[in-house]
DNA sequence: GAGCAGACTGACTGGTCAGTCAGCCACGAG
DNA sequence: CTCGTGGCTGACTGACCAGTCAGTCTGCTC
């Protein structure tokens, strides 16, 4: 085989790697040694590829996040109800968590909730998801299907906030995870969001959810 | 004065201290020995009150979450709409941060958001406020006032998560903040959670709150 | 088969800090 | 005046670990 096109790419299989010590042992609980044992690696190999511990997370974060950002504007694109955009984005966090619980336990808990240290670094990027889904609050405001009284910013970080929380509860054990709670927690969030937990004249009891 | 009654509190000093050093530059990058110049106090005089730099954050964040269980407790034993319940509870939040902003900064930043350090040994302290928080919706539930189709657990997260996120906000300057910030957050968020995003019929357009 | 590129190795270094400890000092008691 | 107590001091140590670097190995090219 060609030498510019090795079997494997070791660059991935460090960061796989480091994804399952990450999220195993937490980003400043971990040694590079542990990334490089995992990978089946040479420690110096690590820093053959990457310039720091820090950029290993780094890498992990945009590479994920950009999918993210990418998602929620092609959702705004698309011509349906409110309601159904933010069920689509919901969805897609969801099934993000379905599909690498450990990549989406490292990016929630080493970056976007830690605040002090990467969550400080990378908020712009994170600020970016937050404007896209205000605009979207922002547009059914103004179509009127939105009340205005909220305003877009606030909309944006309750919902969003909504979800994180739901994602964190599942890793942290405080909500029961599995196939059918992935897709409940879609419905509910938007139901809550949306709808409002008080109950409406004329609503059914119990919704069209029970099964 | 009695040896035994010192004319200030050492150990308060340096706990208010910390608070200032851990809200400035964060648990995790400060030096002990900045605690110590803060409170213009000898580095080994730390160690003759707290056992170690854990211990002080662990001091901090059980004294103020002891504060906010009992509030939530008492809130919960009023005989008023649940709606007004969240509402106490929301305020008091707001309220404790518009009081203490480092210390709540501090709380929020290296303990109830810091999922893998702080937040993850207080785990069960902080589950006992998402715990009061779900009995006062499951009440509401019974007596028909809140949707059913909601879990309590699912909602006192989505309620708990409104409220961090928008005290994160202020926190890290995504939200504007000030007086008239803080009071229309209480309204908000309460509003959001209970009433729902989504315009209902027969309500105006901008409700009572435009000013 | 010589030379080269670059992937790969892992022992070592340098800096950082949490926590220790030997002892100081102010003050009250005897 | 001496002694004891305990709040208080801060230089020091031991452990830890990110990042370095001198060098090896592999396999291609000429």
């Amino acid at each position: 085989m060609a030498r510019s096109e090795p079997a494997v790419d070791k660059r991935r299989v460090i960061l796989d790697a480091a994804v399952r010590v990450f999220a195993r042992q937490g980003f400043h609980t971990c040694r590079v040694s542990d990334i490089a044992d995992e990978a089946g690696v040479a420690y110096g190999l690590v820093y053959h590829y990457f310039t720091s511990k820090d950029e290993i997370l780094d890498t992990l974060f945009l590479e994920r996040w950009d999918v993210l950002l990418h998602a929620i504007q092609e959702v705004d694109g698309q011509e349906i109800p409110v309601r159904e955009k933010l069920f689509a984005i919901a969805s897609f966090i969801v099934d993000s968590y379905r599909h690498d619980p450990e990549l989406m336990k490292v990016i929630i808990v080493e970056v976007t909730r830690a605040a002090n240290t990467f969550g400080r670094t990378h908020l712009p990027k994170i600020r970016e998801a937050y404007d896209q889904i205000a605009t979207i609050v922002e547009r059914a405001q103004r179509e009127g299907v939105l009340r205005s009284d909220v305003t877009p910013d606030f909309a944006a970080l309750a919902f969003y906030g909504a979800v994180e929380q739901v994602l964190t509860g599942w890793i942290f054990a405080l909500l029961p995870t599995g196939e059918r709670e992935y897709e409940e927690a879609k419905y509910l969030i938007v139901e809550t969001i949306c709808g409002g937990l008080e109950r409406k004249e004329g609503q059914r009891p119990a919704a069209g959810r029970a099964d």
